[in-house]
DNA sequence: CGTGTAAGGAATTCTGACACG
DNA sequence: CGTGTAAGGAATTCTGACACG
């Protein structure tokens, strides 16, 4: 799974586009980084910036979540 | 040069992202498309929303200038 | 636990214009 | 011609909190 892709990986999206292409609330996305799911970077100003990965990775935990898996179990996934 | 590249054509970023990647200002990024050299997509609010193909012609174009040519040229180029 | 919302402040973006040349 | 800037408004993002459960 893991492409040689050259923009896949930069932190460019703010959370408003990342909203729209996931469907996710702000609320939602802003969650799972506190549940240590993403990890979106911070520009000079304190706004996350989000990658194209990061919009993927949304969509996988937006999915399991519904599937009625818990942020803590998401996490131990990543380990 | 015309890749089969997934995310290259998407208008994710707002303007201050793409003048800290290409080191232009906003003025001139705008001026750009003022001249019909890059068209950028509006969000529903308005808020230009650019590319990582735009951002490769951006400093594309910045180069081309700065070499002296005029905007009209270049503009010419692209038929 | 996961998500919605109101609250207030800070930072962003937009347009049209004046400036220099 | 190409770019800087001040001006004012509109939209965005952030945090911490209360709510439900």
């Amino acid at each position: 799974m893991t492409k040689n892709h050259p923009y896949l990986d930069e932190k460019v999206m703010t959370i408003k586009i990342v909203t729209e292409m996931t469907g996710l609330s702000e609320r939602q996305v802003r969650y799972y980084e506190e549940r240590e799911l993403i990890f979106p970077k911070r520009n000079s100003s304190g706004t996350r910036m989000y990658s194209f990965s990061d919009i993927e990775r949304l969509m996988d935990i937006a999915e399991k979540i519904e599937d009625g898996v818990r942020t803590r179990e998401l996490r131990k996934d990543l380990f």
